[in-house]
Parts: structure tokens; C-alpha cells; sequence
DNA sequence: TCAAACGGTCACATCGATGTGAAGGTCAAG
DNA sequence: CTTGACCTTCACATCGATGTGACCGTTTGA
């Protein structure tokens, strides 16, 4: 498909597309006139990016984790350096922390929600 | 406090506790000479404020699910207008999504550690 | 054939979070 | 009294994600 197609499907703007693929988060083939030419594949990958970016994690980061979440699981463990895994260790730990800090605050805020929303305030004293 | 203090205390750095404070996150007393002077739980404010920035929230949304998270529970029902009440269900579904996404991909990423780790190469057939 | 809708690159603009540094005030210790 | 470590405000710089528009080529359909 062309990019217009999967802008389409993903709700991502062409330009950011184009920016995802300079980042090297996704790869296009060309056809003969130049245009880009995407995997329907493409369609989860970009809406996988655009949730661990809304998530707060910087593309230099996604670029690295992605490799992690194909499909066919097929490790290459020559790319597996121990640098690279101190990597991922190190940024799985920051996600479990955000999960936590984010959990924690969506929590209050449901309960301050349905506070509001039973009109019944809190006890203060107990 | 002073800011030095709150600063060191926090990890954060004195620019940015201004820049929280201009954006009405925080709110710091005066000394006689100008000097900002913090209460003790500020620390946990700003840490609560760097969680969430890290957890990918702009600091506009961050001002406003603030209010919910106050210790003493106390709802002010005059504050608490429909168009907030919307605006934070909203917040509280995308949060729920975040962690759904952050989730997902941290445990894709544990377990891609774990194959690595234990260099059993998961079987594609299977 | 011509216009509309698409595609390409390139570059500059914006926005939020953050750094940095200038120019100056306050205060404690030597 | 001076030095150094604080603090103040202000402004400009940077960085990543994103928008916008110029300028040009391609495809499609009336």
C-alpha cells in the first residue's frame, strides 16, 4: 500500500510516517516511480509505535525494542550483545515503573471519579 | 525548604522546578527576602509531577488530574464541573490504554530476555 | 489534455520539556 | 569586607515530535 492508504489506517500524518521511517522504525519498499510501497504488516507496527510513543518512550528507544516484539519470534541471538540486553533489561524496568506510577494515578483518579459521582464525599476523619 | 534543597531531594533540576511552577504544577511560599520556601510535601508533588511527565503527560493534563491526587481526599464539588468530570474520565481511559500498550510491550520484551537468557530458541513451528 | 489527487524531497516553524548563562541580590563564613 | 554558595529573573538555545508549505513529479479520470 502507499502511505497515503496507511496514513489513513493508522491515523498518522505522512510526514510523521516519513520521520518514523528516517528513524529507521519502519522500512518501505519503493516502487519503480519512487513512491513508498508498505507491508500490510506495516499497519500494526506503526500503531504499536504510536502507543509506546504516547506512552513516553523516545524513538531511539522504540527503535530498539521493536526487534523484540515480531512476530515470528525468531531471536538473532548475534544481535543479543550484553550491552544490548543490560538495554533491555534497563528499559523494561523504567516501563514497569511507569506502569506503576501510571496504574497508581489512573487509580485515583477513577476513584475521585466515582466520588464525584456518587456525591458522596469522604469521610475525612476515617 | 529552599529550592536548592527540593532540587537535590527530587533529582530534579532547579530550572524545571521554576518551569513546574510557572505552569502552576506547584506553588512555592516566599521568604521575606524572595527566596522560595517549599512545604515537605512537595518532594513527593514533584516526584508524583516526574512520574507522570515520564510517563508521557503533558503538564497540562498533569494540572489538572493534580487536584484528584491530594492526600486529604477532600472533593471540592463546586470544581468538579461536567466538562471536568468528562475531561478526566477521558484522561483516566487513555491512561488505561497506556498501561494496556506499556504492559503488553514490557512483557514481550521480559520474555525476549528470558528466551535470550536462557538460549533456548523458542520453536517458530510451535 | 488538463486538473485533481496523490506521491517525492527539503526546509523552516512550532510546541513542550529542558539546558545554560548573564546580571544581579542575599547570606554565612573566613 | 570579601568570597562563595545560594537565590532571583530573563532570555536565548536545544532536542524530539510534529505541522506546514514550497516546489516538483506521477497517476487518474473527466
Amino acid at each position: 500500500m502507499r502511505i497515503g492508504e496507511l496514513s489513513d489506517r493508522t491515523g498518522t500524518s505522512r510526514r510523521l510516517l516519513r520521520y518514523y521511517e528516517e528513524q529507521r522504525l519502519i522500512v518501505a519498499r519503493r516502487s519503480p516511480n519512487g513512491y513508498r510501497d508498505y507491508d500490510e504488516y506495516n499497519v500494526d507496527r506503526v500503531l504499536q509505535i504510536r502507543g509506546l510513543l504516547d506512552a513516553g518512550l523516545p524513538t531511539r528507544i522504540i527503535k530498539q525494542i521493536l526487534p523484540c516484539l515480531d512476530k515470528p519470534r525468531v531471536i538473532y541471538f548475534s544481535d543479543a550483545t550484553p550491552e544490548m540486553i543490560a538495554t533491555l533489561e534497563h528499559e523494561r524496568d523504567r516501563m514497569t515503573q511507569r506502569i506503576t506510577c501510571l496504574t497508581r494515578n489512573r487509580d485515583a483518579i477513577a476513584d475521585y471519579i466515582d466520588a464525584v459521582r456518587s456525591e458522596v464525599r469522604p469521610d475525612v476523619t476515617g
